[in-house]
Formats: C-alpha cells, sequence, structure tokens
DNA sequence: TTGAAAGCGGTACCAG
DNA sequence: CTGGTACCGCTTTCAA
C-alpha cells in the first residue's frame, strides 16, 4: 500500500507538507496543493484512518447504537444518519444490540469504548445506569434519537402528545368505544415510548369523559404479525368489540386491519383503525396516521453531533421533532 | 482517558506484558495475568483501536457494502453479519451506498481505502469495472452476498432455479396464464438477480410449451406499493387478465395480492400468487413462496471470512445457499 | 510556505 | 516468562 511517504518523494515535498495539502489546510501554495493532489490520485493514496487516527485524536467517524437493524424506524433513522455522514465524509460503525438476546454488555464495555468513534447516536433504548455511565466514560457527545432517554438529549417526537391527538382524531369522530393497541416490548426498545402512548391515549379519554376498559388494553409488540394475531383473538373472543382502534404504530395498526378483515368486518365502517408512524405501508393500506420523519430525525442528530466536532457551539436540550397527521380511508364517523 | 501504561505502572509489570496478557497471548504467567486484567478493569481500559490497529495492522472490523438498508433482504443478512461479528469482537463498518442518488464513487474511492476494515462483504451489486478494481486494491478478503458478481465469490441462492420451481409450481397447478412480476431496480442493487428470476420463469415456461405474453412481464421494482399500482393498473386495463402471478420477491407478491383483492378478485380463487424470500409478513398474507435465509447467508459469509483472516484455509469457491419451499394457501389449482 | 522531528498508543521482535 | 525498544503511518508543533 502507498503511504504518505510514497507521495511526498513523488512530488518532492516533505511528509508533513503532503499531510497538509490533502487535508485542505491554508497553508499549503496553490501549485504545490494541486502538484501534491495529483501525485496522490495517481498514487491511490489514501490515508490510513488508524494512523491519522491515532496522531490527530480523531477517526472521523460515527458510532450508531441500535437495539436491531430490522424495524422501519431504526432502518429509517439509519438511514438519515447515513446521508449526512456520507456528506461529511464520516464513517458510521453500527453497534447492534441484537435484540434481547444479543449481550448489551459488551458493546458498552468494549466496543464503544475502543476509541474508534468520535460521537455516538443512540436510537431510541433503555439504559441502564451503568450503561449511561459507559457513554459518559467515552467523553464523545452523545446524543438520542426517538425516545427519551434519562439524562440524555434527544430528538424525538412528543409521543404522549401524538397519541393524545390521535385518540382525539377518533374521538371527534364520535367514536367511544377505542382499543388501544401497545406496543410493550421486551427489546431493548425504550420502554418510555409504550408507556408515553398510552399516557396520551388515557389523556384523551380521560378528557372526553370516556371509560376505558381494561380488555381494550392489549400488547402488539410493535409487530405486525403480532398485533394481527392478538386483535384476531379479540375479535373472536366474547369480549365487545370496540368501534375504533388507536394503534401506537403503523405496522400494528396494519396488522389490525388485516385481522379486521379475515373477520369479515370491514375498515372502518365496522372499526376505525389509526397508527403513528407514516411508515411506507401506510399509503398502500389507507391507513390514517400521524406521520414523523425519522430520516430527518436521523440526519438532524448527526448534523448536530458533527457541528460539535467541528467545535461549533453545542446544545445541551433535546430538540422535539414534528409530526404530520395524514388523513386517509381507515378512519370514519362511528354510526353506532 | 487510562491507556496501557497507566495499567503497566499500576501493576509493576512492563508495557509489553500488559499487552500479551490482555490479548491472552500464551506466555504470560497466570497470576500475573490475573493482576493485570484486575487493574484493567478497575481503570476501566480498553485498548486504542487506532493504536493497536496501526501497530498490528489488523483492525478487527468488518467492512459492510449495502445498496440501502431499508429493504428486507439486507437487513435480515446485516443481522446475520453482526452477530457473527459481536461473537468475534469484531465491529462492522457500514457502508451504505444510499440507492441510486448517493454516491457510490466516495465509498469506492475512498473510505473503503481507508484501511479501517480487515475484510469486505458487499450485499448483492453490480460493481463497475472501477469498482471492482478499487475492492482488489484494498487487499483484503472479500465475499458477495446475494447476487452474482462477475470475477467475485459469493454465497446466494440458484436464482434461475429457483425461479423456474416457483413458476412450475403454479404450472404444475394447471395454470397457464402466468404473469411474471419482475424485479427490476434501478437501485446498485444486482441487476443480474431479475434477470436470472426472468431466466428461470421463461425455462418453466418453454419446457411446458406455454408461449409468455409480453403484456405479462411487467416491473415491480422489487416493491410493495410500486407492485401493488402496476398490477392494479393490469387489472383495471384492457389486457387479458392472468390466472396467475409469479412475483420475484414476496413484498411484490403481496403488492400484487392487495390489488387483486382491490379488484374485487380472490387470491387464489380467480388468481394465484407465489413470491420468492420468505419474507416476515408471508405468513401473515398466507403466501406460498420459495424461503431463503438472508441471516444464515450474512453469517455464513462472516465465519468465512473470519475464518481466513485467521489464517485459516481459504475458499475461493462460491456457496449455494439453500431455499424451502412453503405452500400456503395463495396458490391453488386454475378451474379455467 | 515548507521541513524536521517529536509524539499518538500500542505491537512485536529480540534479549535476558 | 518478562522487559526494552524499534517501529506502524500520520499529525502537529516549532523553526527556518
Amino acid at each position: 500500500m502507498t503511504g504518505i511517504d510514497d507521495v511526498a518523494r513523488a512530488t518532492g515535498v516533505s511528509i508533513a507538507t503532503v499531510s497538509r495539502a490533502l487535508r485542505g489546510l491554508s497553508n499549503v501554495s496553490e501549485p504545490t496543493r494541486e502538484r501534491i493532489q495529483r501525485s496522490a490520485d495517481e498514487l491511490g493514496y489514501v490515508a490510513s484512518s488508524s494512523a491519522s487516527g491515532l496522531a490527530s485524536g480523531r477517526t472521523r467517524a460515527m458510532g450508531v447504537v441500535v437495539p436491531s437493524v430490522s424495524r422501519w424506524f431504526y432502518t429509517t433513522v439509519l438511514e438519515g444518519i447515513d446521508a449526512e455522514l456520507r456528506a461529511a465524509s464520516y464513517d458510521l460503525i453500527l453497534f447492534n444490540l441484537g435484540g434481547m438476546n444479543g449481550d448489551r454488555e459488551r458493546v458498552f464495555h468494549r466496543s464503544i469504548l475502543r476509541k474508534r468513534t468520535d460521537a455516538l447516536i443512540a436510537l431510541c433504548l433503555d439504559f441502564t445506569a451503568d450503561e449511561r455511565k459507559q457513554l459518559s466514560l467515552t467523553g464523545h457527545p452523545v446524543i438520542v434519537v426517538g425516545g427519551p432517554v434519562r439524562g440524555l438529549r434527544h430528538i424525538g417526537i412528543d409521543e404522549r402528545a401524538v397519541a393524545r391527538k390521535a385518540t382525539e382524531h377518533l374521538i371527534a369522530l364520535g367514536h367511544r368505544e377505542i382499543l388501544h393497541l401497545g406496543g410493550e416490548d421486551d427489546d431493548g426498545l425504550n420502554r418510555r415510548v409504550p408507556i408515553a402512548r398510552r399516557r396520551g391515549y388515557e389523556d384523551a379519554m380521560i378528557a372526553a369523559g370516556i371509560p376505558t376498559r381494561s380488555e381494550w388494553a392489549i400488547q402488539g409488540r410493535f409487530s405486525l404479525a403480532h398485533s394481527r394475531e392478538v386483535v384476531g383473538g379479540l375479535l373472536s373472543s366474547a369480549v365487545r368489540r370496540p368501534t375504533a382502534i388507536f394503534a401506537d404504530s403503523d405496522e400494528m395498526a396494519i396488522g389490525a386491519m388485516l385481522a379486521i378483515r379475515e373477520h369479515g368486518l370491514s375498515v372502518p365502517d365496522d372499526i376505525s383503525v389509526i397508527g403513528i408512524d407514516g411508515h411506507d405501508l401506510a399509503s398502500s393500506f389507507g391507513l390514517t396516521t400521524f406521520a414523523q420523519d425519522p430520516f430527518a430525525q436521523g440526519s438532524a442528530a448527526t448534523a448536530l453531533l458533527l457541528n460539535e466536532l467541528g467545535g461549533r457551539p453545542a446544545r445541551a436540550t433535546s430538540v422535539r421533532a414534528p409530526t404530520r397527521f395524514i388523513l386517509r380511508a381507515s378512519t370514519a364517523p362511528s354510526h353506532s
């Protein structure tokens, strides 16, 4: 592999000058820079990240901690992060906790601390006290995207408010028999998110003076397949049938829609359904939803960290991401 | 940050010994190793990857090149890769080409060459001659997961054979009017995959002596939403309606099913549908499919590379991954 | 604007 | 089994 000294030799300047020239520092004459750049290109020289990382203390890499990589929210945030990093020529190190089985311990006690990254983004996780300590031990700037995490700033939607608004949409349509399909989850997913959404649902119900029923608080585990099953089970049981369903995510809402149709019922004639997310599938299924923009959340978080790394003013506060109501065919007035 | 010298000082041994002890080399006495390990833990010492990478020439990181991170196949392979890497304490550097808009150039001419990784896995991509050259310039072992790439070994299913078998399933049910919903794609996705699947479809049709119709070769771009649209368009057009559809992926097959139902038709009574993949959603939709196991493909590829990095015998040949036929309710005998 | 040289924090070879 | 010590390849003062 060609090293910086090869370029120096080929150009007839010192390696120090090559280093400066290639990084675009100002104190190199334009003709010199051009010569250097040209022979670097010819030789196919690219600086070793280990070497420059060691010497400069900056790796030009961002660490991203995800609970799993197979859920729409995470992958979409990831795309947003990646787009921003690519523009800044930063690399992305993916720390996947691998669901509930993967050992988080190793990630937090080793991987993250290896000084392979300059900053860290965590997607919507619950951290233990120990894990938060490890995060701060890295000494890098950290931000969470998604749910709020105690003691760490974050970018995310107002979970409780959006859940309330979704429920209120149903109430405004005249529904009173509203089931809540919650997203309780045993993964590393932030438990605070489903809890906040539950609260929002209750806020709306209480404000409207509608009693909630415990049989109508069911868990879809943030999965389409599981929601379909659990809603199907409810529909074929003796439990009184709701006239509307508010699901914590679009995937769960779609699972519910499938179950409803399989039972020979119609959406929205028999049961209205609303979700949260703005998932790609939502439009195909005509699902009414409160959309968020995970891509934008990811890039905003990244831009913020890159700014700090660039020495620009840090912002310690959390950022609230916007949501947008999208009315489709899955919700309609109650005719009961 | 604590460095190796801190541990050495705390333990009263040389840094050389600390280095050996912590890496588990054999030439350190057990009591010494324990003392060292203990104070390393107490001090929270973790070796800097830049420093050890520079000194040893190995980064303990694997690069993974993906065309995008938001498609089921890629994320599932990624999980497989990650599981294997985590077990080996390797980090994962994600090089996302970011669809057709993201500039691949930078990835291939810079990122990949920065010596941040010891080996490379590429997911199902078409490479230009130049890109393949860059890959080999890295000097590390490379393998492709998914479609075949000229000049590179790969792990993947026999695209053509599985497409043929899927089509043959429909033919065996008595269908002759079989539409092919192809996966042509303008992303970085391997163009050879949809082409091979098209061939497999044709193989089956020709072998059965059934003429193919050009109006029945339509493109779903590997997307559910787009397939739904294009199949919907076909059903409401004057074109003769097929009695069966073979889709290059489960997501496209599901899109087709949605379109069919929206047109008041039934699956499988009016139209049978079969896919390829074994997508999570397939079971929820009762889709008959040829399942593959991307997770296993990802971990197999990773294990292979790790073996080579460990000095064990390399294998230059490509590996054929298995598929499994899953019969569900979306296919039934033709009654025409 | 350029060059010389001292690290950055480990690894690995060579003695002892 | 352990310590000393050249590097690894680049960045970054400090002088020139």
